[in-house]
DNA sequence: ACTCTAGTGATAGTTGCCCTCCGCTTGCTA
DNA sequence: TAGCAAGCGGAGGGCAACTATCACTAGAGT
């Protein structure tokens, strides 16, 4: 029966976290789509190196095309940004099936470290994010989608307190995240002292 | 010998959390004073509404004054949101004092508590700052000086692991602070799931 | 191979904000 | 109360976001 239920939530994995219909449209003509690629991969690395501030001109001059044609695949910076953030989050999703064969409270903790691990590295881009945005609430919710099940799975095994919910969880996670540690490492440990209260019976 | 000890630390947090040489000097002539603290409030009121990035030109005209004597006395957007910020440090270091007469542990997590509070609601204000200036690594070292010594008593209590530094614990405090969350009772929540793993031994 | 249309880059213009310069005003001090 | 420096407000230059227009080109469909 348990296994029943474990196949069944990795099934909805995949279809949950299909997050393709946020995109905006690839356009179907070969030069145009190759543009859309273009801009796509030049916003990604200047969001890494200048954070989500950078100027859409200098993206559009990146990728090779003109700032008109930026504008017309990605109508506002906060649509560009969106796109960007959306494939990050499905790496972080798929990587919840592979979590699923590890022991309950190692798949739990593993998958967190690298949801932390990634979205971490992509903080300037987060903060350039609308909170309120569908697409961001979307991306919530298929992180969700692939977490819950994880944290359900640790509980029942009673590998982690049984009074938190997903969303604590994930705020936690999101939190450590998107704070400032210098090296990596720290950040790590710091994550680490965290998921040991999340083993911590309450009381 | 302990109590000696606990003194001078107490002595030093009223020293060292002395912050008022990283401030703006205010103007001596009554009209130019009053200018600068109408400027300060009208900043702490528009980057609590809108955010850091709140327009310069709104401040000024909101304080009353012309958008040159906010130039004047704050050059620039960072030092203006650094003397916002330096008052609210300030009033957490001098928590720090009352925490001392709690339990070793309580102490520390009560003062945590505190800074997650007060920083948590600056957040937009905090992500306005520069991490490499002057202001706010004094910032920093005021806050490791009044919280250093609650986690080293409550360590040398046994009541907190011991494979904690100072500076991991504020880091993990201050992505909780900076962290989003809807409603400050689940900061509050997750936060003690936080501090939970700081009092479980390492291993 | 040919057409025709979706898509393109360039450019010029508007807006909003940052920041500086400059001539006027106001409050201290004697 | 008079002189004068400290302080003032606003005009204006600069920059980046975003919009609109247009002559053109390359690819899709026949």
């Amino acid at each position: 029966m348990i296994v029943a239920l474990r196949l069944l939530a990795l099934g909805d994995i995949g279809t949950v976290t299909a997050l393709t219909h946020l995109r905006v449209a690839r356009p179907h003509r070969a030069d145009a789509a190759r543009n859309y690629d273009a801009i796509l991969a030049a916003a990604r690395l200047a969001f890494a190196e200048q954070g989500a501030d950078a100027p859409l001109e200098e993206i559009a001059r990146r990728a090779g095309v003109g700032i008109a044609t930026l504008y017309r695949n990605f109508p506002t910076r906060e649509v560009l940004i969106e796109n960007v953030y959306i494939t990050e989050v499905e790496v972080v999703c798929e990587a919840a099936r592979e979590a699923e064969s590890l022991a309950p409270r190692a798949g739990l903790y593993a998958w967190l470290r690298r949801f932390v691990e990634y979205i971490g590295a992509k903080q300037p881009l987060a903060a350039g994010l609308n909170r309120e945005s569908t697409a961001y609430l979307e991306c919530r919710r298929a992180l969700y989608a692939a977490g819950g099940p994880l944290l359900e799975r640790a509980q029942r095994a009673r590998e982690v307190r049984a009074d938190v919910a997903i969303d604590d969880v994930m705020r936690l996670a999101s939190a450590i995240a998107s704070g400032h540690f210098p090296q990596a490492e720290q950040r790590e440990r710091v994550l680490t002292v965290a998921l040991d209260g999340l083993s911590t019976p309450p009381g």
